[in-house]
RNA sequence: GCACUCGUAGCUCAGUAGGAUAGAGCACCAGAUUCCUAAUCUGGGGGUCACAGGUUCGAUUCCUGUCGAGUGCGCCA
């Protein structure tokens, strides 16, 4: 509909400016929803200079040969708009718009929440938890084939870290006195060291084996990865995929890019600075560096260690690879901002190893927690870490799910617990799902279908307008990765819904049901299309739509 | 210090591939309701879009600088 109105703009300008090359994509047009029109066009002011001539001088040229069978009027207006006004089959055929359905189905790989398996998942997860979900909500709703993936880091000296710090107590509760060093506390290590105890007792003791100690340190990562997994669960976060470091390293992937990388020149044998407190091996070995002072990092990153094994650098690219290896047209990372400056690095040698890749991230930024009007910082030295599991249970997965994706992902948020938990006006929740509530409650009182034109209200045209939008507010979202303007847009739409009821308290002719009861069969079709698209939209965001309140 | 993200109403935040009078919710003020659920609606006050330059028909949006906030800056992961 709008590509045949851009062609008949292209056609009047063509009578008065007859060498104009003109590309009908080319010509902006969009919707207004206010009282200066209902579609807009800024083309005069694009081509003013093209043409020399004024903008409203092409605009009076354009006014006398533009016709088209959906428009009723068109004004110039302002410095130069074109803004047109439908009659009323323009505003029916709003409706009658049909999302084609993706003939290419592709598939994305889109890795989220991936928390280090040594604690709980915390708030910061959670952001990165929803978002992701959302996200793949939305790839989904547009016909992409989605994987949702989980990866473990179950290497490193985190691990050992982790390990101890689960001996250490095991070692206090049972007053066995071995050597081992606390780094991780909290209440979470002494229930993960009481399992621990009860399988591997036997087997605990001042000489425990390397073998042993593996198998300790995968039980208890399991057991954290498994309980971080069922607390997503709980608000229906759920992955296809979860894959271990360790799993990806035995494929060799990074011994292939390595050779790739090494081709290109962009990997050399050296030494960096030493980093700040380097105490263990002095070795002065060479280490493989990857130059991505190349691609506008602050300096080049080691791909090994002093010791010749490789780095979480290392071990991501070959993560990377290996996403590519099954098969993914696209894949699509969430990080927190923590990892800002990571990206360059990643970026550059997925690159250079595969040029061709489709690798994006999308960043959550910093979540602080309000409570009685003060923000609290969140720290683990401080001790007011919380736990995911309890905010959730605190708000409850609804209000979990919404507020953690209706800011822009990558700008800061308060969350301000206080006012999410007054379930009342103030929530935005209720307020859409209000809307859908009062759908359905019409839709369950009417008697009989009956043949009656609509009456063309500035509140029911917004509505159509609206409704008509939600199409584009898709495709921008998962264009831009965005997911907070799903959540925008159905607060907007609920408010026209709204407007348009009310609207029917001083004008009752505008009422969905008449004195019968009846209703109108245009009327029953704008209650089922909203009714779809708000379903619609709240299933993307994981929240159920109500039918009553 | 360097890099990235950001600075919009009293508060929390949208918006900006450069466009008309910069928007919403909350708070504040004034109204609406025999009615399909008042968990709603309508109207009002409230802004130097951090500041200063630049680019042009036009800048909150792009560029540069300044100030302020946050995050990151390991052969940790």
């Amino acid at each position: 509909m709008f590509e045949s109105i851009k062609k008949n703009i292209k056609q009047a300008l063509l009578i008065d400016y007859v060498d104009l090359e003109i590309d009908v994509k080319s010509i902006q047009l969009e919707l207004l929803f206010d009282e200066k029109g209902d579609l807009t066009t800024n083309i005069c002011m694009q081509y003013a200079k093209l043409l020399s001539s004024s903008p409203k001088k092409i605009a009076e040229s354009i006014l006398q040969n533009f016709k088209h069978p959906l428009i009723k009027e068109i004004q110039l207006a302002g410095p130069g708009f074109i803004n047109f006004f439908f009659n009323d089959d323009g505003f029916e055929s709003l409706l009658k718009f049909q999302k084609e359905p993706n003939s290419q189905a592709k598939s994305i790989n889109i890795e989220f929440v991936s928390a280090n398996p040594t604690g709980p998942l915390h708030l910061a997860h959670g952001r990165g938890a929803v978002v992701g979900d959302v996200l793949s909500n939305l790839y989904e709703f547009n016909g992409y084939k989605v994987d949702r993936e989980y990866y473990v880091n179950n290497t490193g000296n985190q691990i050992n870290e982790f390990l101890s710090s689960i001996l250490f107590s095991i070692s206090e509760t049972h007053s066995l006195s071995l050597p081992y060093q606390q780094y991780y506390k909290g209440d979470y290590i002494k229930e993960i060291a009481n399992s621990c105890y009860e399988k591997f007792k036997e087997s605990i003791n001042d000489n425990i084996s390397t073998d042993q100690k593996n198998e300790i340190a995968n039980f208890a990562i399991d057991n954290l990865v498994n309980k971080s997994l069922e607390v997503l669960k709980s608000s229906n976060i759920n992955f296809n995929s979860v894959i271990y470091e360790t799993d990806i390293m035995k494929k060799n992937h990074f011994s292939k890019a390595l050779s790739v990388l090494k081709d290109k020149k962009l990997v050399y044998d050296g030494k960096l600075k030493q980093p700040k407190d380097y105490k263990k091996t002095k070795k002065e070995n060479n280490i493989s560096i990857f130059k991505s002072s190349n691609f506008g990092d602050d300096e080049d990153r080691a791909l090994t260690k002093n010791d010749g094994t490789p780095t979480y650098f290392a071990n991501d690219i070959a993560y990377h690879l290996d996403k590519v290896d099954r098969g993914f047209d696209k894949l699509i990372n969430i990080w927190g901002a923590d990892h800002l400056g990571y990206l360059t690095r990643l970026k550059s040698a997925l690159k250079s190893v595969k040029d061709d890749i489709d690798f994006e991230v999308v960043f959550c930024q910093i979540v602080n927690l309000k409570r009685n009007n003060v923000i609290q910082k969140l720290s683990k030295r401080e001790g007011t870490i919380l736990e995911l599991d309890s905010l959730i249970n605190e708000i409850g997965t609804d209000n979990f799910r919404y507020f953690m994706c209706y800011r822009k992902n990558d700008t800061h948020m308060d969350l301000d617990i206080d006012l999410i938990k007054k379930e009342n006006k103030e929530n935005p929740i209720y307020y859409i799902q209000y809307a859908s509530a009062r759908t359905f409650s019409v839709l369950k009182k009417k008697n009989d279908i009956v043949d009656k034109s609509l009456i063309w209200s500035s509140e029911l045209k917004i509505l159509y307008k609206k409704l008509f939008q939600w199409h584009d507010v898709i495709t921008q979202a998962s264009n831009r990765n965005e997911v907070h303007l799903i959540a925008h847009y159905l607060e907007n739409l609920a408010s026209c819904f709204h407007s348009y009821w009310s609207a029917s308290k001083a004008r009752p002719e505008l009422r969905f049901l008449d004195d019968n009861q009846n209703i109108s069969s245009h009327h029953e079709y704008l209650l089922t299309r909203f009714q779809s698209t708000l379903n619609d939209g709240l299933s993307i965001l994981g929240i159920k739509s109500k039918t009553e309140m």
